[in-house]
DNA sequence: ATGAAAGCGCTAACAA
DNA sequence: TTGTTAGCGCTTTCAT
């Protein structure tokens, strides 16, 4: 292997095989087949390109072909259990198609959304997943402009086709779960199960909020405006919005439906300064996993959202060529107090 | 805007605005000023390319200017919170330089290292920040022979720049907590610390199993080595390894250095079945940050990286064109039990 | 079974 | 101040 000054391309290897670049162009992009080549000449090809470590330049193959190759996805931020675990699906199923994951974080700006996904369409990304964002008409109006296939996840789409959690479902369960489980209080002023975290302007919360309310009701519990904290999602907030709901309560309330992980990690935040019997007759439920919330000093019910279910619906989607608005829907599954849940990835760490 | 048929090219624009390509791409890629283009008909240009959705073809361009605008970042995997930490601040830090993040995944899989790299390549990033890879030699040399300037992140380089947590101050640091907080036991057999997690061919784990071992000689400490507990970072084997430990013992052991947020699930999911009482005369800390991890029964020392710092550093080393092998320490924060951290950007959620 | 040649969309000399 | 032109590396008819 020669370090060459310029990268290897197929015309050097068209030299050096006496053949023609079009012959060289066959064989490293597997048409050899379809244009009848010689196994001699194949082999031969092979060798040399190994030899002089060859790579294709996928950007000249892309501008030709007008494919790039590239599978795009757009996500609030990496750093999130629920958003990261849709990345790992998404880069594993794309690579399994031979296509090159590109993931980009808007930070539910929507600002960053358009531009973002005019960058990615810019490098004709052969197709986009759309994940979180604020702004779903808008990009969905990019895309269309570019006529580039895409596909809503956990977001329900207008006008394209959408994969979305099973909210609903989820937070049915879940409703029954804290609500059913809810011991009668003595006191009654904490006797009422609250909802907190996200925003109705989303989809999933206004989902997750409706099912609280359905089972509340069948249950014969009255829901109030007051009981449905929208505090969005950021963890600073939450620990303000519950540690004054505890104070006008005096206490936790019976039941709490939380309604993502890091709105859990603002209101963990607050229950810590409490004396580890402030939990004993609340029935905490979050929406959202995560293994460490699992093995907390009180049992909490939570709802794994199945992100590789989602991520595969999708891909299927795109190569149904679907385009046309439709909503799939994915069951999460809940999972109790104390459960560590196995995914397919959960023996890499 | 009209829906044209294929996307608006230099050469539309050209046409529509009566001047040539070479002009409109002056234009278009902020090259006016250079080339002392009328100021009017930088407007003209830049109002039709606006109204007709034009957006540079960054393949054509990268394959001309031989520079793609691309950054790349290989990690074991989304899913783990140390390394979506990173992808979050090396996203965040890409596009603020105008490039395009492109982060994948390697599964701590040698061979898929070795593809995913080839794949980048062949996509034409213009850097790569390698990251947790198994075979950093491997890559390093694919990087030298495609003459890709690249960086390690949290791993040694031996032919090129490295950025690293500071592993051995960090590990001292949590074990100085770990050791000094001790009690001394009734139960002889149970008044010893233990490591758990990692593996030696780690550099990273090396260098905090050399920190734990030299704390504890300071405190008059003598280690073993079945005090030593190497099982991956695989939850599963460490739930296996905590378990025949704490049977042996007959309890935990006095002191635990977990080696990482996986191997501390793991280690959870064994110590969920244990009463309550159970950890009260046992020091714990981990050597990664969760902030879940901060309010569970017990209370937890973690250590946690820099990510953005980390990738701050790589970058700078990037800009100066920095090739030459070195390593710079970044310092990790060690987080007090109860304490959420926050970060930059904690307020997102 | 293989080669010649055009062109994907853009940039950068070089001309004018 | 602007236009002409020659590629970047690859694929793909169309010839042979």
């Amino acid at each position: 292997m020669t370090v060459s000054s310029r990268k290897t391309t197929i015309y050097d290897i068209a030299r050096l095989s006496g053949s023609s670049p079009s012959t060289v162009s066959a064989v490293l992009s597997g048409a050899s087949a379809k244009r009848r080549i010689k196994a001699s000449t194949v082999e031969a090809i092979q060798k040399i390109a190994t030899d002089a470590g060859y790579t294709t330049n996928m950007q000249a193959r892309g501008l030709r072909r007008a494919r790039s190759g590239l599978a795009g996805m757009i996500i609030p931020l990496h750093d999130n259990r629920f958003f990261s675990s849709l990345s790992q699906s998404f880069d594993t199923l794309a690579r399994e198609r031979g296509l090159c994951p590109v993931i980009a974080s808007t930070l539910r700006n929507p600002k960053e959304e358009t531009r973002v996904v005019e960058t990615l369409i810019s490098y004709a990304i052969d197709s986009l997943f759309i994940a979180g964002a604020t702004d779903s008409e808008a990009l969905g109006a990019l895309c269309r402009a570019a006529r580039l296939p895409h596909i809503f996840v956990d977001l329900p789409g207008n006008n394209a086709p959408s994969v979305v959690t099973n909210n609903g479902h989820g937070a049915e369960q879940l409703s029954w779960k804290i609500l059913g489980k809810m011991r009668v209080q003595a006191d009654k002023i904490r006797a009422k199960p609250y909802f907190i975290g996200g925003s109705s302007a989303d989809y999933a919360t206004a989902e997750r909020i409706k099912a609280f309310k359905s089972v509340a009701k069948a249950s014969g519990i009255a829901i109030d405006q007051d009981q449905i904290i929208q505090c969005g999602y950021a963890p600073r907030n939450a620990t303000v919005e519950i540690a004054a709901l505890c104070d006008r309560l005096g206490g936790l309330p019976a039941g709490l439906f939380v309604n993502s992980l890091t709105v859990f990690e603002g209101v963990m935040s607050y229950f810590v300064t409490l004396p580890s019997d402030a939990f004993s007759d609340s029935i905490i439920g979050c929406f959202d996993y995560d293994p460490l919330a699992a093995f907390l000093q009180f049992p909490v019910y939570m709802v794994r959202q199945n992100s590789n279910q989602l991520i595969a619906r999708a891909y299927e989607l795109l190569d149904l060529g679907a385009a046309a608005p439709s909503m799939s829907q994915i069951e999460p599954d809940l999972i109790e107090p104390r459960t560590l849940h196995k995914g397919p990835l959960s023996d890499l760490g």
